[in-house]
This record gives C-alpha cells, sequence and structure tokens, in this order.
DNA sequence: GTCTATAATAAGATAGAC
DNA sequence: GTCTATCTTATTATAGAC
C-alpha cells in the first residue's frame, strides 16, 4: 500500500490552513505534494469537498495529539496551558509566520458554501477543545472548565489570526498575558 | 453622484466576510448588489484586489464607529466591554448567525495571495483594537491596556469563527464569561 | 456611467489507455 | 494505480457601443 494517499490529506491540509478553500486548487495539490494526478480522484471519488472534509479532520486529530501531548509534560492546568501558548509562539517564530490558524480561513469561507465542510470545522474545534476542557477538569467543576475551555480555544484561533495578518507573535503574547491573568484568578 | 459605488462596497464588504476573497465572485457582487455590470470597472480599474481591500477597510471603519458607539454608552470599562460582547450575541441570534467574523476568512485566506489584502486585514484589526484600548486605558496603564485590546479582539474574533461554523452563541458567552473573570481582577 | 459581448485564464471533473 | 487528454464551467478582465 503506498502512501500517496496520505501525502495528498497532508498536503492538502497545510494548504487549506494557509489558503483557504477556494484559494487552495487541485492543481496546486497534486504538484506540491508531488502526487500522481490520476490519483487524486481514485482516492476522492466524490472530489475536493471530499478531500479536504478529510483534510480538516486530519489536522484535528493531529492537533488534538499535539494538545495532549504538551498539556501531559505540566501537571498543574494553568501552567500547562501557558506552556502550550509558548510552544505555539515558539513555532510560528520558528517557521517565520507561514503558519496559520487551524481551520478558521476554511470555517470562515467554506461553511457558506458546504454543509459537508461547514460539519467538518465544526466538530474539529469540539475535538480540540476537548483535551483543554479534560485539563481543566482538575482544577474546575465540569461546566466551568468546558466554558474556559471553548473561550481558550476561541482566543488562540483569533490570535493565530491576527499573527498570520501582522507576521507577529504580539496577538499570541497578548492572549499568553490575559490567560494567566484569568486563570489565576477564577 | 449615484450610490452605485458605495452598494458595490457595502456589499462585497458583506460577501467578504461570509465566503472570504477566493470565495466571492464578482458575478455574485454585482449580482446581489443590484448594481450595473459596467461599474465595477470603472470604479476599481485594478479589479478584484482593489475592490476587497476598499471593502475590507470598510469594514473596519464600520466596526469602530460601531464599538466606539457602544462603549460611550457605559462608563466602566469592564462592564461596557461586557455590553459590547452581549450585543454582538444578540445580532448574532437576530440575524440566525448568517454573520460572520469581520475579517478573520479573508486574513486567512488571501494574506498569502496578496500582499494588499494582507495589509488592509493588518490596519483592520490594528483599527479596531483602538476603542478597546482607549477604554481600557481609564483603568489600565497603556501596555497593559494595548496587550488587553488585543486578547480581547482575538477572542472575539475566534469565537465568531466558532460561532459561525457551530450556529451557536455558546463560544461568545465563553468568550464573555472568561472577560468578566478575567477583568475584574487584572 | 452604463451596456453587452467576449476574451483569456483557471478551476473542478471525467474518459479511456495502460 | 497512474497517465494524458479533454470537457465543462466559472472566473477575472477587456473592448467598444451608447
Amino acid at each position: 500500500m503506498s502512501d500517496t494517499r496520505d501525502r495528498i490529506v497532508k498536503k492538502t491540509s497545510e494548504l487549506l490552513m494557509l489558503q483557504g478553500y477556494h484559494g487552495t486548487g487541485l492543481n496546486q495539490i497534486v504538484a506540491e505534494s508531488n502526487t500522481p494526478r490520476g490519483s487524486l480522484y481514485y482516492y476522492f471519488p466524490n472530489g475536493k469537498e471530499e478531500l479536504a472534509a478529510e483534510a480538516i479532520r486530519n489536522r484535528g486529530e493531529g492537533m488534538v495529539e499535539h494538545i495532549r501531548a504538551v498539556l501531559a509534560q505540566i501537571d498543574e492546568p494553568k501552567e500547562a496551558i501557558n506552556q502550550l501558548v509558548q510552544i505555539m509562539m515558539a513555532n510560528l517564530l520558528k517557521r517565520n509566520f507561514t503558519t496559520g490558524a487551524p481551520v478558521a480561513g476554511v470555517a470562515m469561507e467554506a461553511s457558506n458554501a458546504s454543509e459537508v465542510l461547514r460539519e467538518a470545522c465544526h466538530d474539529v474545534y469540539n475535538l480540540v477543545s476537548l483535551p483543554l476542557k479534560e485539563k481543566l477538569a482538575k482544577v474546575y467543576d465540569e461546566e466551568k472548565a468546558d466554558s474556559l475551555a471553548t473561550a481558550i480555544l476561541a482566543a488562540l484561533e483569533g490570535a493565530l489570526v491576527m499573527a498570520y495578518t501582522s507576521r507577529s507573535a504580539r496577538p499570541l503574547e497578548a492572549v499568553a498575558e490575559m490567560l494567566k491573568d484569568c486563570l489565576d484568578k477564577s
């Protein structure tokens, strides 16, 4: 079994994050993934929408793994989450801001055109909030943990969008600072 | 002087928010703005990019006005900002989640393809954070006010993206709650 | 300022050979 | 599973009449 399919999904996932759905062409996906042209519709008979939905979910799973791994390193929830933001900033700098918000672009731009993609984005947000919620539940009651996890995710996603357009880590720094204040006291 | 140009910009601004740059066609803009086909390139000789840049800035100015007006109604910064979020939620519900994040979609999807649009989005984020910063500066020192304004903007923008995909006001509720905790203490 | 028609390009998708 | 060639459609953009 070849890794062609996997390479297509990975590259699509990456391009969607940076360029959105309509901004990413099948040609570019095929070219940059060094993948046979004919394979795309072999693996994804329903075309672009099917491929994009899988790529979005794939990114979601990747994020969950990453977040879970980072949060597992530090016991205290507030410190662990701060560490998560610090790592996001380091990655941003390391990759020179050529990394975007996980799904915000596609979410805004394709939710209107495709219910399939809207649901995929929605699912990713739900999925990604889980490890945050679990971590916070060690200190807060379930309702509070859930609400906080959602708010933190929103702040991080928004900060990544702003970081992307400003080519700067400042928005993430600001969120990190806010979260420190916030989690200290609530 | 006709209002044709203005109608084009307004409709573009609205569609960009919901569908992003690549997801919004010139055909749709002309059709839905009930605008003469031939006028588009008369007013915007440089085509879609020029039009989009102006539409983005136009939305930014509209947001600044709106935010300034809302924040002016309540003296205490923390309460005023909470009121702002409540109004955003009410608008979301009233319009049945057919309203998106101001610029997140375009920001993620077009920043890569066009430096002009990237700057437009960047400018909007800067502009919009100003009234927040000013309000917060009544209670915090300037550096703290600036950082908080940026973080709040990020949280709101992210929450709007999540609200858009989930067709729910919950993300905004969560942010409202977080901000209340946060601004209480910091 | 606005119209219609059309050019030029690129997109997503399909067919059939191998 | 992969290749090439092609179809269809939509897009941005332009030309020239009025």
